[in-house]
DNA sequence: GTATGCATGTAATACGTTACATGATTGT
DNA sequence: ACAATCATGTAACGTATTACATGCATAC
């Protein structure tokens, strides 16, 4: 029987089989690559990255070659196998579903309208101007990134980065598209 | 010594908390909610639910009152206690954090980046044009839910939905955009 | 000599997913 | 009579989060 190797993977594997693609990486390579770029968010925690190291490497994705043998704790280096690039290109390739497009669902959306029906028009224009000022700052810094960053970038990564600012920008936009109408029925509900 | 009851609490917790709160319901009529309303994707599926239903019990946040005694399987409607609105109240009164802003991560885009890098742009292109049949039909669902639902829903979960259709409306041109680059430099490619 | 960064990991816990399971009620 | 829908749950499994833990190298 051909044990056809259909275990599931997260999208941290994925990240990572990815990144090691590129060039081979430590642990703690890929926990500052986590920590300082704006990449959909993976924890840079070791609880989350080296567990899934050390299932890739069971799974037979990745191969490790060990740095610095003498001492006591030695480096790892991590790199993908042929399987790992087989499985990395198979879930590169495969068509974009109804379901993966909704999983990046907001939560922030579902707290401002329970804000607004469960505190009222004043906290939900609390929340509003909170998030606001949060997306401007993060607009603002994911453009600096982009400045500094996006030429050295590859075409598909600096298309992603600009979909990120785009995204923010439409929701930044909202935010304050918002905070004018719930304005509004404030007025409103004082003047009736 | 005043037990101050801070469990950390999911947003399944607190969608559920925000639903009963609007009427009481049962764990099955939660189910339909999930699966008929573009409601941030919770799972429709009960191992879901009725565990989450259990530990809000346990927690003292909603309150269990069975109908129909006699059957064997009785109907439990849940609604929520002082302790529960109050659980909600907080969470929706909380600022808005940076963490939170990021944690709505783009799986799709991390899919797409490393797609260009891996398979080159024809894979590239490839999954952009899916991306694109699937954004432009659930716009299009999502704006069809918009006109019907809009006008019975609370000020905020309709500003909540408008996010969600300009959002996947800025994915969309995004999408048509980044179509457009990656044939430019196919061209430029073949030509060279 | 002390703090910070490099570098690796484990343990406890809880949550979500999938699959399994039961049985009542309503419609055809 | 049969199918679909109402309605509720449990069990196995894997994974993420948080906190804990070790120890070297370097800079101040």
């Amino acid at each position: 029987m051909l044990r056809t190797v259909s275990a599931r993977h997260t999208t941290l594997d994925y990240a990572i089989l990815g990144l090691l693609s590129q060039e081979p990486r430590s642990g703690y390579a890929l926990r500052k690559l986590f920590a300082a770029t704006p990449m959909g968010h993976f924890s840079d925690s070791p609880g989350s990255i080296y567990p899934a190291l050390a299932r890739l490497r069971r799974r037979g994705l990745v191969t490790a070659t060990v740095q610095n043998r003498r001492t006591l704790r030695p480096r790892q280096v991590f790199r993908p196998t042929a399987a790992g690039l087989r499985t990395l290109k198979v879930w590169l390739s495969a068509p974009v579903t109804r379901e993966e497009l909704i999983a990046a669902g907001s939560d922030l959306m579902l707290r401002f309208a329970f804000a607004e029906e469960v505190l009222g028009p004043a906290a939900a224009l609390r929340f509003l101007q909170s998030l606001e000022s949060v997306l401007a700052a993060y607009v603002e810094e994911l453009e600096r990134y982009y400045e500094e960053a996006s030429p050295s970038m590859p075409l598909g990564g600096r298309l992603a980065l600009r979909l990120g600012v785009e995204s923010h920008r439409t929701h930044l936009r909202w935010a304050q598209e918002a905070i004018r109408e719930l304005g509004r029925v404030g007025r409103r509900k004082e003047v009736v």
